[in-house]
RNA sequence: CGCGGGGUGGAGCAGCCAGGUAGCUCGUCGGGCUCAUAACCCGAAGGCCGUAGGUUCAAAUCCUACCCCCGCAA
């Protein structure tokens, strides 16, 4: 098959990599334009188009995509189809019928579970029990397109959204292939109307932890914004960042400090909750401060002596 | 030239602004105590204070350059 290729990040690479690998004609990759990124704000590439340019495919920047020269450049391209994963752009109609089979989509989540920009995160800062990959028939509305094939996977118990990115990009990148080549004999399957959840992107705020919170919803709230906005609180009016940190047990929690209020350091890095001890407790495993590196919350408690301090 | 923080015994930090005795919590080792938990007590070892220059009677501390680490913003 000649493929269009359009995806920037990490999570398309993944697809793009198995396309090429299973010997498909990518006839363009198509990404976001090059953006300052990193301490001194250099220029950086995405990694898809980085992917391209080592393997002689032509790359695509468009700044914008809604103006007709787009299109009449896919539509000269004479493509098969065009695979979208993670292009952060929202094509429009001509573009997506440019491709003589159209365009299909890689999207992380149980369709119509999640519609939108943050799939993977959503699913585990809920606390769901599983999540998965969808390949869909793209049509205009963001997500709504008939899927094509789907995968499950479990989310783990301890799993952060970072972990289960790259779990779902491998995935999604198998089901990719399989899905173009038998994309001419798939029969697309409407969605249901039932259980369609939106997944809106997630922002800096979203990281921030309210530990009047239960103890649960802290544990999968941290999970689910790690690596990405990443979970943090106030600490002596400067915001800490709280990389891992597990619930404790009722019972555990009872026996090592009763009761802590929200958001009070105890003992061991024990930090309370909205539940207080009845709910359990959370314990920070690995925190950073702004300017430091990360550190366990031991060496934390001894460095910062933050005993009896409060997080906010 | 986007903004900013930091490199001090094995770990995490204080000391630096107002130069002059190396500090704190933990760990390690050795004792003691004990009902003893990542939670008792006493003692000990362990540091060219990132590197190279400069100022000074004297530099972890002030000045210059360089190396390395990190946060924010994007």
């Amino acid at each position: 098959m000649r493929i269009g290729f359009f995806g920037t990040p990490g999570f398309a690479l993944e697809t793009l990599r198995a396309l090429h690998a299973a010997g498909h004609e990518i006839a363009l990759v198509v990404a976001q334009p090059d953006k300052p990124a990193g301490r001194g704000n250099t220029l950086s590439q995405p990694v898809t188009v980085q992917f391209a340019r080592e393997h002689g495919i032509p790359t695509l920047q468009p700044v914008k995509v809604r103006v007709p020269e787009f299109a009449e450049l896919l539509e000269a391209a004479r493509l098969d189809v065009g695979v979208v994963v993670a292009y952060g752009r929202i094509l429009t109609p001509r573009v997506l019928q440019a491709p003589r089979l159209g365009c299909i989509n890689v999207h992380g989540s149980l369709l119509p579970r999640w519609r939108g920009a943050a799939p993977i995160q959503w699913a585990v800062l809920s606390g769901d029990a599983e999540s998965g990959v969808c390949t869909m028939q793209m049509e205009e509305g963001l997500d709504t397109g008939p899927v094509l094939l789907r995968a499950a996977t479990p989310i783990g118990p301890r799993e952060t959204a970072g972990e289960l990115f790259e779990r779902l990009a491998k995935l999604g990148a198998t089901l990719a292939v399989e899905t173009v080549a038998a994309l001419e004999t798939l029969v697309p399957q409407p969605q249901p109307s039932e259980g369609v959840t939106w997944a809106r992107p997630l922002e800096k705020a979203d990281g921030h932890l309210d530990f009047t919170q239960t103890a649960a919803a802290l544990d999968c709230r941290i999970r689910g914004v790690t690596p990405w906005p990443g979970a943090w609180a106030m600490f002596r009016g400067e915001p800490m960042k709280i990389l891992e940190a597990v619930p404790v047990g009722p019972s555990v929690a009872r026996s090592m400090d009763q009761r802590l209020p929200p958001g009070l350091i105890g003992r061991n890095a024990v930090v309370g909750t909205g539940g207080g001890a009845s709910d359990g407790s959370l314990t920070l495993v690995r925190v950073q401060l702004p300017g430091k590196k990360p550190v366990t919350g031991a060496e934390f408690m001894n460095g910062a002596r933050a005993l009896g301090e409060t997080l906010t």
